[in-house]
DNA sequence: TATTGTATTTCATTGTTAACTAAAACAATC
DNA sequence: GATTGTTTTAGTTAACAATGAAATACAATA
């Protein structure tokens, strides 16, 4: 009666996501074996995932049938609940900024602290550790590799993005899907007229993860798109919930946009120009109140 | 009786290393407080080592008193055994090249085929999967995300060593020790002259490895350092045993030491167009009956 | 007082088991 | 024959206990 396990989850999700794609109205029929087959998975929790849906009332189930689409509901965005380890590492990384943390941290204390099982806890520190913020210490314990709030990790991270980023545009195989631009244009014009409040600053991150993860993606290139994305769950952080003014907002989302129009007209050499010194600027950008911003 | 964990063996290498730089010659007197707390390291596991050295002969135990160094080993360069993982990784990347792996394999038949316990394959997949050689699957297992010897990887790899690299040694405060300088020159030097080997490919690329990692380590930015560290590893992966002709080691060799050149008269700019063009030539060598080979 | 010796506590790892999920094979039904 | 229903097998995860190592505190001794 449950709907335990965080996969079936996923996949009731991408099952009406499919529905919408496929354009399914209410008295269409799904199979389980294809649709099971088209998410790369096993009929077991796709079964479950079906299940789940019935009980809702979004389809019915037929013995020996099939099933039949009752209604479609709309794409109410529907978000899956985070994972305890994600929490814990926002949770971690903001305590860990505001000075609540001791430089070293063993496993254990991990554990209580956020309430996690070890596994739980390893795969956190596993991250934090593949984000280059913490490292094993010799003997037990884990250490942080830097201060909590330490401009010159902001720096090197600029200066990192400064030397990958521009290039990807320039990249041989680089190819931006005309949706993504469509979409990325809107989500912009969205925030450029949204009024402000301090409340959006995470999807506004979002959106600027997304701009640049997006752009990497585009390379081909699964180094540049790491790398990029490395960055990019590096400050998010940091930078989660720390808010900034309006005008930083639209001054990046004007940048952005600019450098969609010239890469949709192909202008690639003026678009990483133009993603050169957004970057600068972002960067140059001196510290108030805030210990960081997210824009960039 | 026994020298049982990694942490007593490395820190007993440690001891030693420290007895070398310091000059401590023999008759020579340490303390296990002083140690420990230079290696940052609790007293027990230096306790370990230095009984470990007492029964080797290299120090005296004097009862409530002190350690006397006896003799100083030459430096014998003894190797540590490497970690089960590390070996099964070598191996599994060296199957998967040979096609004798599938496209998916299961955390369970890697324990089985490298005879690991459940923690050790875990440990190996996740570090696979941050090199971006596999990734999960939505339910079980585990999928390779390229082809055995992908041509396309291998520049792809180049396309980004090509961004980062040639920056690290433009990076505001790039800087390399004189010593680091003089002991890859030596090391190159030394390379020319000893007749070629199939069995120095081995040493060959950690060579290489440490000449690139070590450039990067120099910008004093982690972000720099951590990427080519992650090229390394990954390559590393590919090419340990292959073998390659005494030419290129020639070439590679020769581009090095020109690089290390320009780097110490402070001509970073001509270095950095020697990397550029190092990396550049590097890529287009064509591949013959080897897979791959590791000059860059 | 500086040092090692010893004991205690905290911690991490490993192995084991149990619970449960996904995959795969097979059976039943329309 | 296509599809779901059912069973079996394989795989994964979480929880737990046991072992042993590292950190820490304390005692003893020169």
């Amino acid at each position: 009666m449950t709907m335990p396990t965080r996969l079936q989850q996923e996949i009731a999700e991408r099952i009406l996501q499919m529905m919408r794609e496929d354009g399914l109205a209410a008295g269409s029929w799904l199979n389980e074996n294809g649709t099971a087959q088209r998410l790369g998975v096993s009929r077991t929790p796709v079964r479950a995932a079906l299940d789940h849906l019935a009980r809702q009332g979004v389809v019915r189930r037929h013995a020996n049938k099939g099933i039949e689409v009752i209604t479609l509901p709309s794409s109410a965005e529907r978000v899956l609940p985070p994972e305890a380890v994600d929490l814990a590492m926002v949770r971690l990384a903001h305590e860990r900024e505001n000075g609540l943390l001791p430089d070293e941290v063993s496993e254990l204390e991990v554990m209580r602290r956020y309430d996690l099982g070890r596994p739980e806890a390893q795969k956190l520190l596993a991250r934090l550790a593949d984000l280059d913020m913490v490292e094993r210490k010799p003997g037990y314990g884990w250490r942080f590799l830097h201060a909590p709030r330490d401009q010159h990790l902001r720096d090197e991270s600029y200066r990192f993005r400064l030397a990958i980023e521009p290039m990807t545009m320039l990249e041989p195989g680089f190819h931006l899907e005309p949706g993504w631009i469509a979409e990325m244009r809107a989500r912009h014009l969205e925030a450029l007229q949204r009024p402000w409040r301090e409340s959006s600053s995470i999807a506004f991150y979002e959106m600027n993860a997304d701009f640049h993860e997006g752009l990497a993606a585009a390379t081909g290139n699964r180094y540049f798109h790491s790398a990029v994305r490395r960055q990019n769950q590096l400050r998010r952080l940091s930078n989660y919930d720390w808010g900034l003014g309006f005008e930083r907002v639209q001054v990046n989302c004007t940048e952005h946009l600019g450098m969609l129009d010239h890469l949709e007209a192909g202008e690639n050499e003026v678009a990483s120009a133009l993603m050169r010194s957004h970057l600068l600027r972002a960067s140059k950008l001196k510290l108030g109140v805030q210990p960081d911003e997210p824009a960039g």
